[in-house]
DNA sequence: TTGATTTGCACAATCGTTTGTTCTATAATA
DNA sequence: TATTATAGAACAAACGATTGTGCAAATCAA
């Protein structure tokens, strides 16, 4: 009995309505995409076309409406890694606005990989995506400049590349690295070490230009052994950690490039039989849900994951909007100091 | 200079091709789709197409192929909230399978509302997805009733509706919190407090089930008015915990039904000055990447998330292969308990 | 009554692919 | 040499929607 019978239904289409209320398929069609005005359908016509139409339970075609009119509504994503609660704040946001003006999201992950980068933009092109929100993996960008060459709308995220005509949202990470460091100086620590993530990005590079900045205006040399790390990962920061930690004297406060930087740096500290923030201070870049519930709650750079995500959306959309051509250079929004328990005042500068 | 004369470049199409190479567009598809061998191209004619295919960049349009073939390689997947860990993690091995044999996902956030999950169904409908997976928000599964009626393959996940002829894979959430509920009566509780989700989900009435079942084996009767709570968000993880918590005797157990409760229920028993598991204990759904960090390290019920994503789309897509019609029922993971020192072993009972 | 407008709608091409069928040389067979 | 196979490729019709233009009938002005 159960659907053992069960045959797939036929598309209602444009045709059949034309059929049944005995007009052309024309006709149908301008009275459901509302221009029964403009092209003098009467009144009468119109109310009966839209009357069948909802009976019958026409759904558009997207696919042979996106084919003729090349425009899908529908947009590609590519992040490296949509578990992360940082990336996936920023897909739901991209997803909700999306939405209310009746767009789709493609989702790709690249899973931190350029190549697999690559292939999705592939894919999402051949998919005719009218544009593309991408946080790139690495530090390459010549095919995201093919990108650009191609006309296809596109902004990117988190990350940015100097010398790419794009237009990109991104968080303060210069700000966010000076202002936490400034506030270890102003602890009185001395020796801070960073636990970076991958290098020559962008956010990288401009929080280490913060980092730096911060020990310039304590009139304090930068020692380089105590930059550490190279990727945004858990394992990073637990082998970056594990460095730090191992050294003579060993630093006071550690300033993690993100949350599973901080996460794998944690599992380091445990290890080592030290305490936060007794033994060693740490500032965490990214604000999660669980920072102020961690067994030291966490003092953290927070980004504006939300906005970043809305924004993001907005931008490409005036893009498309505006014949492919980019409406802004970039935005980029600012970060916050979110004070908890990780970070010691030390009574006296540790180091001479 | 830059860009100001950009034009949107021309779309690559087999016709493109078939006048470069001086052969009609039939034969050009009929290579590119591998057919040569099938349609007698000769090797020559199959060469001299694969290279100007590949020099001029040729990108099929998936949208035309769809409008074609009836096959758009693209499948949907709904869920209530994207920026969950628990989904998101859902969401990426879903992804990963998809884009391993050439599909696309296209994404929908039903922000926890049947009405938004209703609409996106239909959107996805009309970009003629070859399948969906969904996780239902509701208790409400007649929109569901109808997809099947359909036609259109689908898989549903974390929950499922006995009535429903659906394939679904879900966590055994009976198993889960019997074990739970087990280990406290195992450290001498006798007053456990359980924070539910959505009620008449199938999640929170086969949870309530296990946990009931619980107390029957250790032949405790269960004080309902110990069963709080509408939903599996953070606030009504806070507003539980203080119902509960407000109670005389206190219980000395609770149960949280999701991360995002036990988060809540934690600032509720840090407010009242309690700690845990000295004053109170508790155990939750969810294991997390953080669970082990917080301040005191979580004992958790964990689902195979990864798991979950990756079976589901196989079953997906062995469903649509098998011209829709589902080829099993279901699939129901087991949970695992795993011990960490948020549950305190109880001297004696508390209660008569 | 005649010509000019307006009203209301239909024709047919098009978007880029796929695919059942047909067509034309050439090679094989008798 | 006449006939039949076969290899190699082209024709043309879909798929479902959109859209510039064309064409009657109805209305209006004179």
């Amino acid at each position: 009995m159960k659907g053992s019978f069960l045959v797939q239904n036929k598309q209602i289409t444009l045709d059949n309505i034309a059929d049944q209320v005995g007009v052309s398929c024309t006709t149908v069609s301008r009275v459901l995409t509302g221009q029964s005005k403009k092209y003098r359908i009467s009144d009468r016509t119109t109310e009966i076309v839209q009357q069948t139409a909802r009976e019958l339970g026409y759904v558009p075609d997207q696919l042979a409406r996106g084919l003729r009119t090349k425009r899908t509504n529908t947009m590609g994503l590519v992040i490296p890694d949509i578990s992360n609660p940082f990336f996936s704040t920023i897909a739901r946001n991209i997803e909700i606005q999306a939405r209310k003006v009746g767009n789709s999201i493609i989702l790709a992950d690249s899973q931190e990989d350029t190549q697999l980068e690559i292939e999705s933009i592939r894919l999402l092109q051949s998919r005719k995506v009218d544009g593309l929100i991408i946080c790139p993996v690495g530090e390459e960008s010549t095919h995201l400049k093919n990108i650009i060459s191609t006309g296809l709308p596109m902004v990117i995220i988190d990350r940015y590349f100097p010398k790419l005509d794009c237009t990109y949202v991104v968080s303060d990470n210069y700000q966010g690295a000076l202002e936490a460091v400034d506030y270890f100086f102003k602890m009185s620590h001395r020796s801070i070490g960073y636990i970076q993530g991958r290098v020559n990005t962008s956010v990288n590079n401009e929080r280490i230009r913060g980092y730096r900045d911060a020990h310039e205006k304590a009139g304090q040399p930068v020692d380089e052994s105590l930059i550490v790390g190279d990727s945004f990962g858990k394992r990073n920061g637990y082998i970056g950690a594990k460095i730090l930690l191992a050294k003579t004297p060993r630093p006071t406060a550690i300033f993690a490039a993100s949350n599973l930087i901080s996460l794998g740096a944690m599992t380091a500290i445990q290890e080592e039989g030290l305490s936060i923030p007794d033994d060693i201070s740490i500032i965490s870049f990214d604000e999660q849900p669980y920072s102020e519930y961690l067994a030291t709650p966490m003092t953290t750079v927070a980004q504006q994951t939300s906005e970043t995500g809305e924004i993001a959306f907005k931008l490409l959309q005036s893009q498309i909007l505006n014949d492919g051509k980019p409406t802004t250079e970039g935005i980029v929004l600012p970060t916050e100091l979110v004070f908890r328990k990780s970070v010691k005042k030390l009574n006296h500068p540790t180091s001479e």
